[in-house]
DNA sequence: ATGGACACTTAGCAGAGATGGA
DNA sequence: TCCATCTCTGCTAAGTGTCCAT
């Protein structure tokens, strides 16, 4: 079978190629440019998984909100008997119910017992102990509501809105072409978007400044759109000083001063960033509306600079339930709509006006609704576990196919296995930057070597993905994926799909047939999270102390960031730190030396050896960590893809303090998984 | 199939706030 | 105590994936 080309495919990006990334930055992050070590047999436990314990799990692998039985009315109940024995769901019934009844006594005792007790203990410890026990609710020990259904009550104030705009002070004077120029209020507003903007490199940008000036234009009266045609006799330096000495001020700024806006921020979350869901008091996630601004995608973007307006309440849709208090607009103004849909989570939307998109008020990731759904995403990962021998052998198997459109189909799962590439769906040509992922690469993004650095059949991968972020790995695969390529890629221009007759929607159902709610980015999560445990299996050295333990840590987590590519970039003094890092290691050894000089002397002083010689070893670790770090992200991976029982399970078996491994926002967001994981858990 | 609307997750970065050493 | 540095948080862009109409 041949490759069929898509109509026209070839002329298709041609243009938007030209000028594609002086993104210099980004273009030098590249995968292989981290030449941090890792312990790597392995590629992502793509060979042999570790091995696990035999016996069923007791620690909600079975009780997963998608797994659960009883309240779900589930659609395809048949399925679950394939992996699920039934001795064990007769076992989770039980244990449902006898957790349903504790949460009934629970509550009765919240309700009665708890006030009893608390009565002789006057009213303010009242209300104390009433919300710590509201910050502990365990909502991953309640029933679930059935599928589709997001909440019963909802109750909320509504969205704060972005700070009007203050006019320039008289003094601050804009300049059209040498000559002083009074602009009216909007089109000053607009300006100063660009005057707080002008050390930034984009400013210089040609697309950024022609979309700046057009939408500008579009606020200026006809007096000053007659006399504005040219962005370049502007002359926004007042402007962009006023607001420097603006920032300046806020930094020497007195402790009251500052106080004092620390408390109004407070004040606002305490109104604003709570709402009621379901007898529990939420935070909300983002409930400040995004202000007004000039849009800077990311990468190489068609719109960049282009005016992104102010929202107004007549944009905003609220939602909240019927008998709830409907939040009161502004003074003065409407509501889009109200509406009442409790099968979506979200507090209030509008559409953004750059590329037509639904923004969204949701709940903080601590929160239940945001929680159930992580949970989920690790329960399907895990599902995908059990049979990921199996689908590999059949995407193996499918690389023989006479069909084009199943052997592209295998070669891409291969990668997004394999290599964690994301789906890759299609995206709208000239409305964003120019990214790809798997399902979307072209032929210019891969170059096949028959052999390279004394490896057979390379392939070498340059492509820019989500975020603008290059991917550069190269990496030995399969005769046979090989030898598809080189097929998938006959007869065709650079600008072609290498993958032309597959996308991500064919691709995800096919996966859908192979296990139930599998799409490309649950391979991600399961390979992240494999991983994960398998380097903390590796890495791990039981007599290390803690900071030895914690670097262990790190590295496998680092091990994941690699996977993912998700990278940084460098911080900015990072060589200074480093070297300010080992000044204070060199300092150590000498202190560490003297010391020793006088132990021979004073023996009594040990003690002071030993601290040190710690002192020393956490310095060098520290030390080892940041040089590996340098432009890797953790915190994406940590966040997104990594099962937190692992993190948690691994903290219990070494001793090592939770707080060591997540922070305070962490800890909240993945409260479920530190209550229930034990030592010995098992991804 | 294709495309658009929609909902929701994942992502890096800037600036605020916390920390710790001189 | 001050300042430099490090860590965390907020922000919002940019993905994924589903559903529905054509």
């Amino acid at each position: 079978e041949k490759t069929k080309h898509k109509d026209g495919s070839s002329e298709k990006h041609k243009d938007k190629h030209k000028d594609r990334d002086k993104e210099k930055r980004k273009e030098e992050k590249s995968k292989s440019s981290g030449d941090v070590k890792i312990k790597k047999e392995k590629e992502n436990g793509f060979s042999s998984p570790p091995r696990i314990k035999d016996e069923p799990d007791e620690d909600g692998y079975y009780t997963s909100p998608k797994e659960d039985s009883k309240p779900l009315k589930r659609p395809r109940e048949e399925d679950d008997e394939d992996y699920k024995p039934k001795k064990i769901k007769t076992e989770d019934i039980k244990k449902s119910k006898k957790r349903k009844q504790e949460e009934e006594e629970d509550n009765k005792s919240k309700k009665t017992k708890s006030k009893d007790k608390r009565a002789p203990e006057g009213d303010n410890k009242k209300k104390k102990q009433k919300k710590e026990e509201e910050q502990k609710w365990k909502w991953w020990e309640e029933e679930r509501y059935p599928e589709g259904i997001k909440w019963k009550f909802l109750e909320h104030k509504g969205p704060v809105f972005a700070p009007p705009y203050e006019p320039l002070p008289e003094n601050v004077k804009f300049y059209y072409d040498g000559k002083v120029m009074k602009l009216s209020p909007k089109a000053e507003e607009v300006a100063t978007f660009f005057a707080k903007m002008l050390d930034h490199e984009y400013t210089t940008k040609d697309i950024f400044r022609k979309n700046f000036f057009k939408d500008w234009r579009k606020e200026m009266t006809s007096e000053e759109k007659s006399t504005i045609t040219n962005l370049s006799k502007c002359d926004f330096t007042q402007m962009s000083q006023y607001f420097k000495a603006q920032s300046e001020a806020r930094k020497q700024m007195s402790k009251e001063e500052k106080q004092k806006i620390k408390e109004e921020n407070e004040r606002l979350l305490k109104e604003y960033g709570f709402c009621i869901m379901d007898n529990h008091k939420e935070r909300i996630a983002n409930f400040k509306i995004e202000p007004p601004g000039l849009f800077r995608g990311r990468g190489n973007h068609p719109k960049m600079g282009m005016l992104k307006r102010r929202i107004m309440p007549e944009d905003i849709i609220i939602n909240c339930s019927k008998d709830s208090k409907v939040p009161p607009p502004p003074p003065g103004h409407k509501w889009k709509e109200v509406r009442h849909d409790n099968k979506v989570t979200w507090l209030v939307s509008w559409t953004e006006n750059i590329q037509g998109s639904i923004k969204y008020i949701m709940l903080n990731p601590s929160s239940r609704i945001k929680g159930e759904k992580d949970w989920q995403k690790y329960e399907t990962a895990r599902r995908l576990k059990k049979c990921v021998d199996k689908i590999r052998n059949q995407y193996r198997e499918d690389w023989k196919s006479k069909e084009m459109k199943v052997r592209q189909r295998a070669v891409a799962l291969y990668f997004i296995d394999k290599l964690a590439l994301r789906a890759g769906n299609e995206k709208e040509e000239g409305e964003t930057a120019d990214t790809v992922g798997c399902c979307s690469l072209r032929v210019e993004h891969i170059n096949l070597h028959p052999e390279l650095d004394g490896q057979e059949y390379m392939v070498e991968f340059d492509f820019l993905g989500k975020d603008s972020i290059r991917y550069y790995n190269k990496v030995p695969v399969e005769k046979r994926v090989f030898k598809n390529l080189q097929l998938f890629m006959e007869n065709k221009q650079p600008e072609d799909d290498l993958f032309d007759r597959l996308n991500t929607s064919i691709l995800n159902k096919h996966l859908q047939d192979l296990m139930e709610g599998l799409t490309a980015k649950v391979f991600r999560t399961y390979n992240a999270s494999i991983t994960l445990q398998q380097q903390l299996k590796e890495l791990t050295t039981p007599d290390d102390n803690i900071p030895a333990k914690i670097l262990s840590y790190n590295r496998a987590n680092r091990a994941v960031a690699i996977l993912c590519n998700h990278q940084r970039a460098p911080p900015k003094t990072f060589e200074k730190s480093m070297m300010n890092l080992q000044t204070k290691i060199d300092a150590k050894k000498d202190q560490l030396a003297d010391a020793r000089r006088e132990l021979k002397i004073w023996l009594h002083k040990k003690k002071a050896v030993q601290r040190i010689e710690e002192q020393l070893m956490k310095l060098e670790v520290q030390a080892t960590d940041r040089e590996e770090n340098k432009q890797i992200a953790l915190g994406t991976s940590k966040l997104n893809y990594l099962d937190p029982r692992i993190s948690v399970a691994w903290c219990k078996k070494w001793g090592i303090p939770v707080e060591k491994i997540y922070n305070k926002t962490q800890r909240e967001k993945f409260a479920w998984a530190i209550d229930m994981a034990e030592d010995d858990y098992e991804f």
